[in-house]
DNA sequence: TTGATTACGATACACTGTATCATTTAATTG
DNA sequence: CAATTAAATGATACAGTGTATCGTAATCAA
C-alpha cells in the first residue's frame, strides 16, 4: 500500500510555490493513480473516482484534470498505451526534465527509468543524422517484464 | 513520384515464397500506403481507396488487411501516432527484425531509421537493470524535424 | 466436385478524446 | 464588502479509432 497522503502533501507544497490550486477534485484524480501505482485510462480513473465516493466524476473532467496534472509533471500520459501514470519523483525536490518508461506488453505492467545519458546521446544523434534537430524528453520503450517471460516461456 | 510499381512486384515476389496471397485489396491498402510515402491513419487509407476506384473499401475492411500487412512485416503501426506506414525496406532481399521511427511533432514527418546497435544495446541494457527481459524491435522516437525547428524558430 | 479454409461485406458497438456552452467557485479589485 | 474577472467544473454532443460478430463469397486441397 503506497503512502498516499506523505506524496500528496508534497505535491501540496509544490502547488503553492508555483501559485496555482490542487482543488479536490484534482487531488482526488491524483490520488487514484499515486494509489493504483500502475497506468489506468482516463475512464477507469473516471470509475475509481466514482467508486468509493457520492461525487460523480464525469470523465470530461477526468480529461480537464489530466491535462493540469500532465502540464505539472505530476502525471505522465503513455502515448502508445493511451493511460496515464502518476510521476514516479513526485516527493521528489528536483526537476525531472526526462521520462523514460518501460511497458510490459503482456502484463502492461509500466516502470519509469532514467536511462544513461550515453544511450540517449546516442539517440540524439542517429535522430540528427536523419534530419531531426531535437527528439522528444519521453521515451517508451515496450518489451517484456521478467516476470512474464518466465511464466511463459 | 514514387515507383510503386518496383515496389509492390518485389512484395508479389515475397508473398509467393512465402506461400500467402497478395489479394486486390490487399495490394490496394499497400499501394495507397506507398504511394502517400507519409504514415496514414486506417480511415485515410478507406478514403483514398474510394477516392479512385468504384469498389468500395469500408474500414473494417482496411484494419483486417493493415493486420494482414503488419504481419508480413510491409507495414507499421505507429503506436504513438494511431497511423500506418509502408515499411521501407520493401525491396530488400534480408530480414528487417529491428524498426525505429522518428516522428516530428510538428509536421508529423516520420522517418524509419537504423538506431546504431550502441544504442540499442544501452537501452536494453537499462531495461535489463529494471528488470524487463526483453525489449520490443519497434521503437518510435518523437521529436521536432530540422524544417519545422528553422520555420518556427 | 466437395468440403474446408481464407478473405471479404456489413452492422453494431466499445473506447478514447474533443468541442461547446452553461454554471459554479475562487481570486482580484474598487 | 460588493462587484468584476478569471478559473474550474457540469453536462451534452460528437468525432476518431478500433473490435466483435455474423453472414457471404472466393480460393485451395482432397
Amino acid at each position: 500500500m503506497v503512502n498516499s497522503k506523505n506524496i500528496l502533501s508534497s505535491v501540496e507544497e509544490k502547488c503553492v510555490e508555483r501559485g496555482i490550486r490542487l482543488t479536490p477534485r484534482r487531488r482526488q484524480v491524483l490520488d487514484v493513480l499515486v494509489q493504483a501505482g500502475a497506468a489506468l485510462s482516463a475512464y477507469e480513473i473516471a470509475q475509481r473516482c466514482n467508486a468509493y465516493s457520492d461525487s460523480s466524476m464525469p470523465a470530461m473532467s477526468v480529461y480537464r484534470i489530466l491535462d493540469f496534472l500532465q502540464e505539472q509533471q505530476f502525471v505522465h500520459r503513455l502515448e502508445t498505451a493511451n493511460k496515464y501514470i502518476s510521476c514516479s519523483h513526485l516527493s521528489c525536490a528536483h526537476e525531472h526534465l526526462q521520462a523514460q518508461f518501460l511497458i510490459c506488453n503482456s502484463c502492461r505492467r509500466v516502470e519509469e527509468i532514467d536511462l544513461s545519458s550515453s544511450a540517449v546521446a546516442a539517440m540524439a544523434s542517429a535522430a540528427s543524422a536523419a534530419g531531426f534537430a531535437s527528439i522528444s524528453s519521453q521515451l517508451e520503450v515496450n518489451g517484456l517484464c521478467d516476470r512474464c517471460v518466465h511464466a511463459n516461456p
